[in-house]
DNA sequence: CTGAAAGCGCTTACAG
DNA sequence: CTGAAAGCGCTTACAG
């Protein structure tokens, strides 16, 4: 009995669920699936009142035509693929990457594009992930995170001539697509606003050689410094994995204690800062009394420190976009070509920076 | 001249881009093509040799299954779509979405199932966007928001038994798949944890009638303060949109400076928390001495602030897994059920609430 | 302006 | 154990 009403049930629900196709709305419309198709597809040829009858119809079968079916016939399934990490990665926690997939979505959706989001819980999943998409025609280009990309796996989409751009300034840059912000400049733009200031003893926080965008930046607070005379002091320039939220505490609490400590300190990121501002605290200084901090990313939580912190705005969402667009013209574009795009950054001058002398 | 290289160059691209499918490896290994989707099948009535000398030409040719083709014949995508908010709507800058989000990938990636996120950039696009999803054949499934599905939406979804599962409680819980914390008893946990330690008035700030977690949590408040015997001073219940960073900063402040005020607050969330805890300072008031605080959601930077945030983990990653675990059930299953799914919730005790007398 | 037919690249009863 | 054939639901030259 009560299999013979799961039975009538399950039923019910392939009646329900049964699609109307392009065949039912031609016999229901009295013409060829052809013409069906071509009124879908705004074919201008379709005489007016057959366009209208056979819309009609659609409308009262519900029709809704089934994209696996166009997309195979046509080779063009208006998705992309962005890979994000998953499990035992933290990055993705970071605000930098939701913003930069609401960027990407934001300009997908205008040119009706979707976004396949495939996860991975290791870092080694990545290249079948990628590859998987790629090849499996799922997809027609992928965005990829310069951070986290292995050199083979761009070999190889370059090599079957798949779409795809970084976001984030890739090693080899000349072959690939991809954008980024100008990092140096960054680096360079908000070691300036110390210095202008009038801090002379400023410390550099979260050095990652293995992260391009860390060096950028260092390379831009560098060249600040020389340019304003004062020298580099390599004790004040602290290594730190950049997403990693705690530095080398001991070494930190060290230089914060000690007679040469920094009046201002640029940390490569928000969270950087955070920590570097709780540690000041901690060791009974203030911020930015005692030394000044600023960040970068603009998180939302920003404005709410106390102080509020000064932080360099690198626009993630705008990346994100800027990002689908490049892929967008590489998708339609019968001819290859490298293109790259910079996204500008802006100061964000808050309180966590104080006015020397 | 120009023009020839770059047709020469579009051909070789053609060539290189050229897909192998599943008749050429056939005509390769001199079998047919059943046979060889039967060894990608791993079907067991294909014989070692014949499956191995396939696998081999596989390899040789590079063949990788056309997912688009396979999921027309199976009627199977193994795709399920999320919506999220893109342009206008700040929500998604929450840390909360992007962790729901990694729950919800990285089982998804378990059962070998893909996410397509659909990005909208008006709230009215939403019900449209869903019918697509659900209607064309792309996705077996979709996770819906709570916080933004309309009724309608999940009343189409429910006539045509499309599978779907909603995050956060909906107001008609027995008819749907859903998943979500408990939130009154969250609400009434962290209002005891105040309790406990002293104290007797307690704001509430964050309540939004069209948020039924807000509302939810402000029931558990309501309730702790009734069993402990202290009475609800509406007064000290502060409306505010539950995303919004910024709550009503004049009455928060005539609060702050009365002769009334509480000694505590549990905020709905900690943006409000860190909001409340700015304008705490800005009132010439410390956290916690003068007034503790506790918020909703352990947000990375909550361990930052200072004084660190006491909070509720509601383990948003957890809300993810399960709810695509749901909808796989539903997917899978022949037969129609409704389930509901609740993960716990747990006090996070920093520094932020302090034991008074 | 419209239709019949072939094709997109798979899967899967059905036969043997 | 393997193959020929039909089918999934579209699109699109080709004919008329």
């Amino acid at each position: 009995m009560k299999i013979e009403v799961a039975h009538a049930l399950a039923q019910l629900e392939n009646e329900d669920t049964m699609r109307v196709t392009i065949n039912d709305v031609a016999k229901a419309a009295n013409v060829s699936p052809s013409t069906v198709s071509r009124v879908i597809a705004n074919n201008p040829r379709i005489g007016q009142e057959t366009r209208e009858k056979v819309f009609k119809i659609m409308k009262e079968m519900n029709y809704h035509p089934n994209i696996i079916a166009r997309s195979l016939a046509n080779k063009s399934t208006r998705i992309v693929g962005v890979v994000v990490p998953a499990n035992t990665e933290k990055a993705f926690q970071h605000p930098f990457y939701p913003e930069l997939l609401r960027g990407i979505g934001s300009v997908a959706t205008k040119y009706k594009y979707n976004i396949l989001l495939s996860s991975i819980n290791s870092p080694s999943e990545e290249k079948d992930v990628i590859r998987e998409l790629s090849r499996s025609g799922i997809t027609e280009g992928v965005i990829l995170l310069a951070s986290r990309v292995n050199d083979p796996t761009i070999k190889e989409l370059k090599k079957i001539h798949f779409p795809f751009v970084v976001v984030g300034r890739p090693e080899n840059e000349d072959e690939v697509n991809w954008v980024d912000n100008n990092n140096v400049n960054a680096g360079y733009e908000i070691t300036k606003h110390f210095i202008k200031n009038g801090h002379k003893r400023i410390a550099f926080l979260g050095l990652a050689p293995e992260f391009i965008v860390t060096t950028d930046r260092y390379k831009g607070y560098k060249k600040a410094l020389e340019e304003a005379g004062l020298g580099i002091d390599s004790g004040l320039v602290l290594e730190s994995k950049f997403i990693e939220h705690t530095t080398d505490i001991k070494v930190m609490k060290q230089i914060l204690t000690g007679s040469k400590r920094p009046t201002g300190i640029v940390a490569c990121d928000d969270f950087l800062a955070f920590g570097a501002m709780k540690l000041i605290n901690e060791c009974g200084l203030k911020v930015p009394e005692d030394i000044s901090v600023a960040g970068f990313n603009n998180v939302p939580l920003a404005s709410y420190s106390i102080p509020p912190l000064t932080t360099v705005e690198v626009n993630a969402f705008g990346l994100g976009a800027k990002a689908f667009e490049l892929l967008h013209t590489s998708i339609s574009s019968d001819y290859q070509s490298f293109n790259r795009t910079i996204v500008p950054t802006e100061i964000i001058t808050r309180e966590s920076v104080q006015v020397l002398g």
